[in-house]
DNA sequence: CGTTTCTACAACCATGTGGTTGTACGTTAG
DNA sequence: CTAACGTACAACCACATGGTTGTAGAAACG
């Protein structure tokens, strides 16, 4: 999870993300993209993968990046959880005022 | 959004978010929860704050901290938004694909 | 009143992070 | 074969982060 929202608390790297979803890039492609040297992209895309975002597969010379559901559904998991949570406590409370109300 | 997905990429972030979604907290509340510093905690807290996760309101000399669902649904649009795009895509692969269908 | 409790904040330290450059190696093109 | 391309990785730097301790102020307690 650290590394998942970690990976997912960059502007550049939601931006790799974003692209990969709609298309494939090779990881040179992807630093022709951004004003930033190809090292540091290609660190970002280590990042990325790390975290399940990203899947990296070689073709020729060249490492294609697609973008991966996983680590984004993970996530998604946690904020679902958190909602839920949220929304039977406020349930519960809504419940204790009607118990009041019954007393009225 | 650079604040928001740095403030869960912490356990102890997310283990205080999930608390304060349940039931209210002092700082200090929160603190004897955790194996570290009063300070600790409290910086935690003003992370969490930052990134709309969590408010705090003085009561008394107590400052009572509150789950937000505010940054946990900025957080979901985002990601609910890449599984569109992804959905997009796979669905617009699989038309190409019907169109070769249609040309056997 | 004085003392305790809860909070805020500054200073400090170790480590992690995002960026750089440089080097090395496999793969394709001429 | 040689040159160019795409990649990987190490070393380095500035700065952010997560933790500590210490100090100080505001509110409650006796």
């Amino acid at each position: 999870m650290d590394r998942l929202f970690q990976a997912l608390a960059d502007a550049t790297r939601r931006d790799i993300v974003a692209r990969v979803l709609v298309a494939e890039y090779s990881v040179s492609g992807l630093a022709e993209q951004y004003d930033m040297s190809f090292a540091a992209v290609q660190k970002h895309v280590a990042v990325l993968e790390r975290a399940s975002l990203v899947s990296k597969e070689k073709r020729g010379r060249e490492q294609i990046v697609r973008g991966e559901l996983d680590g984004v559904q993970e996530a998604r998991r946690l904020l679902d959880e958190y909602e839920r949570i949220w929304r039977q406590r406020v349930s519960r409370i809504e419940d204790i005022l009607a118990e009041d109300e019954d007393r009225t």
